[in-house]
DNA sequence: AAAGCTATCCTTAGCTC
DNA sequence: AGAGCTAAGGATAGCTT
């Protein structure tokens, strides 16, 4: 479950939802007669409330933590210390917090240092222009090595061509990769591309 | 639909349809990602409250745009004002530390789940003595496979040089890949990739 | 008290008007 | 905009464990 993109939707979706909600809500006060308070913010930032009995007192409620908020009559001295303990309540919270952020901010360091160091491990998955010159060396001599291997293994083969006469058994099933190294050139680029190991290049065979 | 007069059900019903309702609420704010506060006071008095981003900053929202909600206290004055100022600061801060921390923590997941595929893609790249006896013995496993694919490849290289003499018009048909070295090296390729591994596994052609 | 189950009823996304 | 429709999936009352 995702946020919807397109705004066509978003707003109808909304507006369904929000009656839905609102149904629900209130079929909670009629089963169980509780006091409840919805507040909601559209997407364009139109403000809709719920409220039983209403949104109001239930907020003011909830923002005091005291059932006796309704009889104002009460004395200014219990609402006072109410409002006192939930500064303090909101302090500790953002104690708590900035803990959490603490943490999190750690670990978002530490995801950013994997995040270049794969950069570094993997650069030459990156599109060739993205590519420094001296990355690009680098490249130029691993692919110089590359073509070297090839060749030699060409030769190998070469050799045996020219030296052979007679094909025993071997020949049905085949030999490993085919004289010319072109076969072995597509396998190396496309299922094996080059990977980088401690500074130095080395291929798969 | 009417109250539910049974206290025993009573309770299991509002934990049931409360849980349901924030469900709902929590959707709302996934789909439309609109700011939601619902308080909820249980029929035992107890307070229940859902918000996105937070409870508190989206009721303060909603007082703030709504001033007329203090007038129905004719006694609110400017101590008060004051005091709710504070609050509202403290809410502001906190909501920012919310947002901060939202996106702190997304970082972390990822962080989390780049961790764990490292581990599950890459666990021989780590020491070997941090490896559990299961990885040990697919890693052996490997290696002997990767001896075995060698051995072959090296067998079929030296009957080739050998016996050959003459050698019939390289089969621009059959040569592909062979039964034996080959597939084995595309299979072990792909479910082995041992060139990751340690600076000590590197074999040329 | 809390979790799992199920038949029943409800909600909703996508659509049309 | 908003109302109506429908198939598909979701919520839940009452029950058991």
């Amino acid at each position: 479950m995702k946020k919807i993109t397109k705004k066509n939707n978003l707003q109808v979706n909304f507006s369904k939802r929000r009656s839905g909600l609102f149904k629900k809500a209130s079929e909670l006060c009629t089963l169980c007669g509780v006091e409840v308070a919805i507040v909601v913010f559209s997407p364009a930032g139109k403000v809709f409330s719920f409220g039983h009995p209403q949104v109001e007192s239930t907020i003011d409620r909830f923002l005091t933590r005291s059932p006796s908020v309704h009889n104002f009559n009460a004395s200014y001295n219990v609402v006072e210390a109410h409002r006192d303990a939930n500064i303090r309540e909101l302090n500790a919270h953002l104690a708590q917090l900035v803990d959490i952020l603490e943490v999190e901010k750690r670990k978002g360091q530490a995801l950013d240092e994997v995040r270049k160091a794969g950069q570094r491990q993997w650069w030459w998955q990156a599109p060739i222009d993205e590519l420094g010159s001296s990355e690009l060396q680098l490249l130029r001599n691993a692919l110089q090595e590359l073509k070297m291997n090839v060749e030699k293994q060409a030769d190998l083969l070469q050799a045996a061509v020219e030296c052979s006469n007679c094909w025993p058994i071997l020949a049905p099933s085949g030999i490993g990769s085919s004289g010319l190294g072109s076969e072995g050139n597509n396998e190396m680029h496309t299922s094996s591309p080059l990977h980088k190991f401690d500074q130095s290049l080395y291929f798969d065979f």
